[in-house]
DNA sequence: GGATACTTTAAAATCATTCTAAATAGATTG
DNA sequence: CAATCTATTTAGAATGATTTTAAAGTATCC
């Protein structure tokens, strides 16, 4: 059972061409959990569903489910880029041996004091990140 | 005027052997402000003082330097790892059109609640980042 | 000073990502 | 529904940051 129909809408509202590749990525992305991916993780785990695409057709569709709005990008961790579905305000912890991320639910946190912003400026998004390692 | 004397008891403490590479990085970095530093930038400012220096060389440097914990890996931006001199427990601004950080007094930020840790980790750092950009 | 182990170096290799140019496939219009 | 227009896909080349390699150089220890 696939969430073609509610890929297919979310595509259309973003003012997104309907493509194949699109729609085989949205499923997979926008199901019942939030997700963490790569476009090289997400490109594996095409490849082990038995689809082929190009590497580039996932980094280009990656970036523009990102300029929709759909996607998140967070801290790049080893150099790589990766993408939240969780579009929400809230933090990660980071396994520095695996590069893993996971969320921290957004009532465990609380930032009492924020900084006043350089002249200028404004926010544009906010991150904590705890990077955590396997106990000694 | 140089730190030479002070960034050679460093290297010494660090148990780091005393080549004349690192000296020089040493005396560019640990000088009175903290700063930030990738190795493309601290090559160029090198070559700007017109000494030679293989790139590869301020890479091994600088990884060595943090192993031997005088340097911390910020999160990286673009792309590039960054190295901060300052060890303390800190925050930054990042400006998302040039990739500039600024450190945030630790006086202004306060994490009121922190998350349990998933079992079995331990925390390595923390860090928040709060990207800016221009005002439009 | 000479042996030994660590460093530096230039160049090649690697890895993630982006670009290119041609082929393909949605969308639109008549 | 066909013709056309334009965005997208694709394979492969190109890029840019970083790492590796292997050889030459240099700090350290005796």
């Amino acid at each position: 059972m696939s969430d073609n129909q509610n890929t297919i809408e979310m595509l259309k509202k973003a003012g997104l061409r309907l493509t194949k590749q699109r729609i085989f990525i949205g499923d997979l992305l926008f199901g019942s959990k939030h997700k963490h991916v790569s476009a090289e993780s997400l490109h594996k785990q095409i490849e082990k569903l038995g689809k082929k695409m190009a590497l580039a057709t996932v980094y280009n569709c990656l970036h523009h489910f990102h300029k929709a709005g759909l996607l998140k990008k967070v801290n790049a961790v080893n150099d790589i880029i990766i993408f939240d579905t969780n579009l929400c305000y809230h933090h990660h912890f980071l396994n520095v041996d695996t590069g893993e991320l996971t969320d921290i639910d957004e009532s465990n946190v609380s930032i009492a004091e924020l900084p006043s912003l350089p002249e200028g400026f404004e926010t544009e998004s906010m991150e904590l990140t705890i990077r955590v390692k396997p106990q000694t």
